[in-house]
DNA sequence: ACCTGAACACCGTTCAAGT
DNA sequence: ACCTGAACACCGTTCAAGT
């Protein structure tokens, strides 16, 4: 399958016209990946971007798959710790839920490939471990504690998947201005003035990771 | 763009030999997309379906991205009512994003290709108004309010997608049982036991609405 | 008004042939 | 050991030509 032979040739030479490296060839895709998204990752594409023939790449690497499979693994294995901060059970907890969601942000397209390619579980162990530090500091043992983990989880990785969503969408028709006028809002203005206006990930993110948390600890 | 001519042919012929149906392209769309999801419908394999030449298709619907179109707006228009049960303003919240969660899952693209097409606001509208009748009997108003509205929304909507990325997602490696051995789990064996074994999308979503409406909805 | 096949510009991948 | 172009089976889409 895979020759991993790790040639001398380390500088990413331009001008040096030294040989084609794998190496190069995972750069040259995780650009592409990383801006774009892996559906804009074309063998033919990635041929021009390294000037190379397209059939030079499959030497390397194999074929797209095991391509995108390696750079989905050294991603995962390059994401750093995650360092719980505060002081209270509650203020740790939803720290550790906003570090993971940074980390994911990062890497816009990671979940969604790291799952497609059964690394999930891998993935968001350190991150459970750290919850489950946690948790236990905050009197939670058992399933109980493994339903308070795995709700935080769930949470930070749909609302991270969520905001992707919304960031790639087109502007949104009928907008929500149009929606929200005083007539839908039951006679609450206040709230049509907030719901006609997009929302803000961050706060929503803020609001809804306290209350969880909040609601997970309580005896 | 769209003719948008009706034709009296209103019987899904196979044996009736009748002309090509804009309604007949869009049925056996519909019915690939549902399967199989999106990417999974090429015009090709469309006119095989239908026994017609892949170009007679463009005639009725344009061109593929027209075809989505048309398949997300008729099925976003399709979608049922959200009736809240229960007493208490929490049940009656949770009862409502329980019925946004089965409506969604009853369509696995439908989120992805909505929002793709801006369509994500009005799709909402409704679980948002009875989102928002529920909130204003708990006592809530303005701004506040709205920031309930979106918290659960986002967190159904989340979940939904990680749902249903855990069930398209090939079976993990490694798995959680041996990244949960003994020796990762800090001393509480239970919890061990229970991280090791997949998570119950159910439960995980049971206990997380719970915590969530009821961290959200204290004062 | 509706259908058709040929043609074009894209894909990923294989393979025999080069050095 | 590494690179190459030709070829294959797929895409979506256009267009001139049919009835």
């Amino acid at each position: 399958m895979l020759c991993n032979t790790v040639t001398t040739a380390s500088v990413k030479g331009k001008d040096t016209r030294t040989h084609l490296d794998r190496e190069q060839v995972l750069a040259a895709a995780a650009k592409l990946v990383k801006q774009q998204g892996p559906q804009s990752l074309t063998m033919r594409k990635l041929a021009a971007e390294l000037g190379t023939a397209v059939t030079s790449i499959y030497w390397h690497v194999g074929n797209r798959e095991s391509l995108l499979e390696a750079l989905v693994e050294r991603t995962v294995a390059d994401l750093g710790e995650i360092r719980p901060r505060g002081t209270t059970p509650e203020q740790r907890v939803a720290s550790v839920a906003g570090a993971l969601r940074r980390q994911l942000r990062e890497h816009p397209h990671l979940v969604a490939m790291v799952h497609e390619r059964g690394l999930t579980e891998r993935m968001f162990l350190p991150a459970q471990q750290a919850l489950v530090r946690e948790v236990h500091a905050a009197g939670l043992h058992g399933s109980r504690a493994a339903g308070v983990v795995r709700a935080v989880q769930f949470h930070v990785v749909g609302h991270v998947l969520v905001e992707r969503q919304r960031e790639r969408a087109p502007a949104q028709r009928p907008g929500e201005e149009e929606l929200w006028g005083a007539l839908t809002a039951a006679g609450d203005p206040a709230l049509a003035r907030a719901l006609s206006v997009p929302a803000d990930p961050e706060k929503v993110f803020d609001t809804s990771v306290r209350a969880l948390v909040s609601g997970l600890l309580r005896t």
